[in-house]
DNA sequence: CTGAAAGCGCTTACAG
DNA sequence: CTGAAAGCGCTTACAG
C-alpha cells in the first residue's frame, strides 16, 4: 500500500498539502493541486483510514448488536440500517449478542475500542443502562425500550396501539375466546403487546387468557400445542409476532383445524414473509423501514449536531390478510 | 478513554511493559504484572483497537460484501459467517453492492483502507478477478465462482449435481413436461444448473423448456406467470431457488391449479422459510452452514499459514417436501 | 526483565 | 498558500 508520504515525494509537495487536497480541508495552490491529483489517479491511492481514525477518533462504523438470527424482524431490519448508513457514508458492522448480557457489553466494549460513530442497540438488558450511561459514543436503542429515567435515545413502535388494534379487530371479527401468545416480559415489547391486549379484553369483558411464548418458531410451534390443551375452545390467536403466527398455523394446520373459519390469527411486524406464507398473515405493520433509518440518522445527527437525538415512537397500522375476516360478511 | 500510558503511569511502569502484559507477549515480572493488572481493573481500561490496528495492519475485521437482501439465502448465510468469526475473534462488516460493480469496487477499497484482515464475497462480476489479483488480503468466493484461471479461493456448493437431482426427481415423481425457471446467466450458479437441467433432460428425452428468471420473490411472481402462457402443458417445474418456487407456488395457488397434484415444484438452496411454508417446499439443500465457516476458516488459515486457502465444492442433497411427490405411491 | 525510541499513516495547529 | 512538527495510542526491535 502506498502512503501519503510517497504520494507528496511524487507530487513534489508535503504530506500536508496532499491531505488538503484529499480532504478539501484549505486552499492548495491549482498547480499542486493538479499535481498530487495526477498522482494519486496514477498510483491508485486510497488513504487509510485506520491512522485517519485514530487521530480524528472516528471511524465512520455504526456498530449494530442485535440479539440473533431467530426472528426475521432482525434480518429484515439490517438491510435498511445498511442502506441509510451507506447513504451517509457510514459503515455497519453486526454483531449478536445471544441476549446475553456478557456478550452484549463485550460488543460494547468492541465498538468503544473501534472507535465506532455510533451504536444501535437492539436489547432488554435493563442493566445496560447503567453502561451506555458512561459510553462517549451515541447509543440509539431500538424495537425494545428500556426503563426510561434518563435521556436515552429509544426508537420503538407503538407496540401497546398495536395489541390493542389486533385484538379489538378479533372481536370485530367475532372471536370470543381469545388466547394471546406473550412473548417474554423482560422485553418491552411483549409487556405493551400484553397490555394492550389485557386493555381490549377488560373494555369488552372478555376472559384473559394466555399462552408464554417467545418470539421465535420453535417457541410459536411448542406454545401453539400448549394453547390448544389449555384453551379448547379458542377461536381467535393474538400471536407475539408473525413468525409465532405462522408457527400457529402450521399447528393448527396439521391438526386439520381451518383457518381463519374455525380460529383467526393474527401477527405483529409485517416482516416480509407474511404477505409471502400461504395463507396470508394478518398483522400489526412496524414501519422497519423509518425506524432503521431514523436509529442511524439519530447517529449522524450526534456527529453533527453533538445532540443527543430524540426518542421516537413510530405509528402502527392494522393489516388485514387471509387469517382474520369479518365473519358478519358471508 | 483511558490509554495504556496512563495505565503505565499508575502502574509505575512503562507503556512497553504494560502492552507486554495485555499481549502476553514477553516475561514480565510478577509483582509488575499485579499492578498492571489491578490498574487495568481498576481503570476499566480496553486497548484501542484502532491504535493496534494501525501498527500491525490488521483489524479483526472480515468484510462481507453481498448482492443484496432479496434473496434469503444471502441473510441466513449471514448467521453462520457471524458466529464462525466471532469464535475466531474476528468481527464481521457487512456491505451490499446491488450488483453493482462500481459499488462492489468501493466496498473493497473501503475494506482494504481499513486495514480488513478477509474479505468474503458473493458476486458475478468477473471482472472483479482483476482487482482482486492486486489485493494484498485473502478474498474469498462464496456460492457463484469466477472462470478461474488462477488460484481464486472459492467455496461453493455442487449446483450443477443440485440441479441434476431436482430435475431427475421431478421425472421419477412422474412428471413429463419439466420446465426450469433459469437464472440470470451471469450467474455461474445459474448456468451450472441449468446445465444440469439440461444433461437430465436430454438422458431422459424430453423437451427442454425454460423461462428466465431471477433470484428474487417479485421476479418468481412475474416468471410463473409467463411460464403459464407459454408451457400451458407444464406438469413439473424446477424453479431457480426456494424463494421463486414459493413465489411460482402462490401463482399456481391463486390460479387455482393444485400442487402437487397437477404442477409439482423443486426449489433450491432449503432456507429455513422452505420448511416453514405450506406446503412445504421440496428442495436441493446447500450446506449453508459449513460454506459460512468454511470461508471464515479460509480468511483464518491465511493470516495463520500465509497459504491461500484451497477452493472447495459442498456437496447437495435432496430434501422432499410436499411440493413432489411419487404418483406411483397412490 | 524493562524502558526509551521509533514508527504505523494520517491530520492539524503553528509559523512563516 | 505551505511545510515541519507534533501527536492520535498502540507495538516492537534495540540496548541494557
Amino acid at each position: 500500500m502506498i502512503s501519503i508520504r510517497e504520494v507528496a515525494k511524487l507530487a513534489g509537495v508535503s504530506p500536508s498539502t496532499v491531505s488538503r487536497v484529499i480532504n478539501n480541508t484549505a486552499n492548495v495552490d491549482e498547480e499542486k493541486k493538479k499535481r498530487v491529483l495526477k498522482v494519486i489517479e496514477e498510483t491508485d491511492f486510497k488513504p487509510n483510514q485506520v491512522a485517519r481514525s485514530l487521530f480524528k477518533k472516528s471511524s465512520s462504523i455504526i456498530g449494530l448488536i442485535l440479539p440473533n438470527t431467530n426472528n426475521p424482524f432482525f434480518t429484515e431490519i439490517i438491510k435498511y440500517i445498511e442502506d441509510e448508513a451507506y447513504k451517509q457514508n457510514y459503515k455497519i458492522l453486526i454483531s449478536y449478542s445471544d441476549n446475553n448480557p456478557k456478550k452484549e457489553k463485550e460488543n460494547l466494549d468492541m465498538l468503544i475500542s473501534m472507535n465506532a460513530d455510533g451504536i444501535i442497540l437492539l436489547t432488554s438488558n435493563e442493566n445496560i443502562k447503567n453502561e451506555i450511561k458512561n459510553i462517549s459514543i451515541p447509543v440509539v436503542i431500538i424495537d425494545r425500550s428500556l426503563n426510561d429515567d434518563n435521556d436515552l435515545t429509544q426508537i420503538v413502535c407503538d407496540h401497546y396501539k398495536g395489541a390493542k388494534l389486533a385484538t379489538k379487530h378479533l372481536v370485530e371479527c367475532g372471536c370470543k375466546n381469545i388466547v394471546n401468545m406473550k412473548g417474554p416480559m423482560e422485553f418491552s415489547s411483549a409487556r405493551l403487546r400484553y397490555k394492550g391486549y389485557v386493555d381490549i379484553c377488560q373494555e369488552m369483558n372478555l376472559d384473559i387468557k394466555t399462552i408464554d411464548c417467545d418470539y421465535d418458531y420453535e417457541s410459536g410451534i411448542k406454545s401453539t400445542k400448549e394453547l390448544l390443551e389449555k384453551y379448547p375452545e379458542v377461536d381467535g390467536i393474538v400471536a407475539s409476532n408473525d413468525i409465532v403466527a405462522i408457527a400457529a398455523y402450521k399447528v393448527l394446520d396439521n391438526k386439520g383445524i381451518d383457518v381463519p373459519e374455525e380460529i383467526m390469527i393474527i401477527g405483529f411486524d409485517n416482516i416480509s414473509f407474511a404477505s409471502v406464507f400461504t395463507p396470508e398473515i394478518t398483522t400489526i405493520e412496524q414501519p422497519m423501514e423509518k425506524m432503521g433509518r431514523k436509529a442511524v440518522n439519530s447517529i449522524v445527527d450526534f456527529k453533527k449536531n453533538n445532540s443527543t437525538g430524540e426518542s421516537h415512537i413510530f405509528d402502527v397500522k392494522l393489516i388485514q390478510r387471509q387469517t382474520t375476516f369479518l365473519k358478519e360478511d358471508i
